[in-house]
DNA sequence: TCGATATTTCCACATTTATCGAATTGGAGA
DNA sequence: TCTCCAATTCGATAAATGTGGAAATATCGA
């Protein structure tokens, strides 16, 4: 069962908003630093572009679905959205090779915290 | 031992060309299509946009590295490259979780042939 | 060589996207 | 409430990208 809001649309989405210097090196500190996540502020820095240019790129992740953000106090910290990842990453090889299935499992990122609930 | 040619700029590249509405479309159908490839003027008719346009979507995969052309006769045949694909999704997946490794495999889309040759 | 077919290149135009300083919003502590 | 601090929004400008008809290029069969 299919969302209602296109697929497509939103693959399109996510893969625009990584087709770019910034945003595609901010989502891979994100996807590399983990669950604790990082605040805009110190991203900015890390990255070494101006806060405005930094927010307009982090909108444009979230709105994607990429990343997701969390009020701490004066800081929101962002951090990585997996499953995003991971479904993005899905519909790209979805039937691969022309046999009409799944050649090549789609890959999760597991994270320690679901590793040990689960 | 990285490639001269930055990594991250080809990804860019990549991904950029994947995020357009008629060039996913188009890679997904290739993908699914497999080795045996389809030819330009049918692919413009499966997707139902004019020749023009369909060539600049194509050259821009083309360079992207995405997709691989060889003659045949009069036609254009046209087919994913499964390697870039899966490079790709390596690269965006490198050191996840803040681990410090890769917690999950990089997929592989392993062709018919190709398993039968290795 | 001539015509038919397959595909690409050219061109002009419209649309979208990126940049970053300045102004603004929202939270925290005195 | 006043002031600081973190981050976002605004706004004007520059640059890149998508579109498709018309013209050009390449291959084949007669």
């Amino acid at each position: 069962m299919r969302q209602t809001t296109n697929e497509a649309g939103r693959v399109i989405e996510a893969l625009a908003a990584l087709a770019h210097e910034h945003r595609l090196a901010l989502f891979r500190l994100l996807v590399q630093t983990g669950e604790t996540g990082m605040a805009a502020g110190t991203i900015a820095e890390r990255l070494g572009i101006p806060n405005s240019s930094l927010s307009f790129h982090l909108a444009h992740l979230s709105r994607a679905g990429l990343i997701r953000s969390e009020r701490r106090s004066r800081s929101l910290i962002y951090a990585a959205d997996y499953g995003a990842m991971t479904e993005l990453v899905g519909y790209l090889m979805e039937n691969c090779c022309g046999a009409g299935t799944v050649c090549a499992p789609a890959p999760t990122c597991i994270i320690e915290e679901e590793r040990n609930v689960a």
